[in-house]
DNA sequence: GCCGATCTTGCAGTGTCTGCAGTTTTGCGC
DNA sequence: GCGCAAAACTGCAGACACTGCAAGATCGGC
């Protein structure tokens, strides 16, 4: 499958115009930064941006959506017989591990946090990611579309993450984020039925 | 506390407002409907509109939110001895049995599902609905805010309502959701770490 | 009944977002 | 290379969302 300079071109589009508008939010303001400065910083015209995005805050959340599709990319590829928690915890310490990737992820969840209205656009990318997740968790099990189990363990996961950076952000970010990952999800793998006797 | 005059009436425009929302959008379409509509229903103006809401999606989903409150209420009414994600469950089914309730949570859910640009406003309201339920679980645990397992099991049980809805909704709406309520509360219950063996 | 606080409203203005129609670019067969 | 159909980009016009501001209406306490 080698993809054709026009969907590349279009690809090289999509992720300038998703750097221009997180770039700007975060130096203007969000409110501040309009869509003719996200066009021209991303040498299109404003109509065109539209064609990609249907908002101002879908943009700066586009990075998001990439970074979900490639999690459930890297899960997919994790040793079949690998338990899928396991597996799951593996790729959530590749994305946080990943330096510069986890740099521009942190910056956006940063962003977010002091822009309001960036939050329902942000959840709609988790829920983006968990799709993404639950499609793979049915393979590797084996189960079908109508079980709960891989849809559930999805959902959980990406929430567990979601208070993962959001609690590590609000301890301003002292610590190991590699630390509330795991403690997360070890809370989901052992149950909730109660909360655990020693530091949950 | 008896609410004044004032606030009752904030109330019941707010209601109002929502409400006139919520029927426009499913008879005349979301993006059909104007704020002057909706405006006119509730009798306000326009610009009042905005002294509530931010957007018409917001309004759209407003009884959400106050779904959210009312379960976080109900959740603290609980015995304080019953088992948390017992309390959940009972309060989940409450919410599910309360028949008139019921059925305006499904008909926003259902015009969610045929509207896609309230998803990230659905999610929103999610997110409300588990700020609310960290804050009573980590109560009745005796938890304090630096704990993982409030957030978590907020987060992770309003996952799974969602997940619980959705596909009750996809399985066209046969079967009885309650039934698929307890089974995803089930799964968070006994934990993910591995698929249930037996009908997941 | 008066006064401060709060809520509502109209107005003007900026910017988002959409449909449409014309131009440019790309992919592909020749 | 060449031409042609599909797809992408662009400008334009217009409807509407949304905001700040200042004036008017309403409420709660004294």
């Amino acid at each position: 499958m080698t993809t054709g300079l026009r969907e590349r071109k279009k690809l090289r589009t999509r992720r300038a115009l998703g750097a221009a508008a997180l770039e700007l939010a975060v130096t203007h303001g969000l409110a501040e930064m309009t869509v003719e400065q996200i066009a021209d910083a991303a040498d299109v015209s404003p109509r065109t941006f539209f064609n990609y995005f249907s908002s101002k805050e879908e943009a700066v959340v586009a990075a998001d959506v990439e970074r979900a599709r490639d999690s459930a990319e890297r899960l997919a590829e994790r040793p079949l017989d690998e338990p899928v928690l396991d597996s799951v915890r593996a790729v959530m310490h590749e994305m946080v591990g990943d330096a510069p990737r986890s740099r521009e992820w942190i910056a956006q969840v940063r962003l977010v946090k002091s822009e309001p209205s960036l939050v329902p656009q942000q959840l709609a990318a988790y829920a983006a990611a968990e799709a993404h997740l639950t499609a793979v968790i049915a393979e590797r099990t084996g189960l079908g579309a109508q079980d709960l189990y891989p849809a559930v363990t999805a959902a959980a996961v990406m929430s567990a993450m979601r208070v993962a950076t959001t609690r590590w952000l609000e301890s301003d970010e002292h610590g190991d984020l590699v630390g509330v990952v795991d403690r997360v999800i070890d809370l989901l793998a052992v149950g909730l039925q109660s909360p655990p006797s020693r530091a949950p």
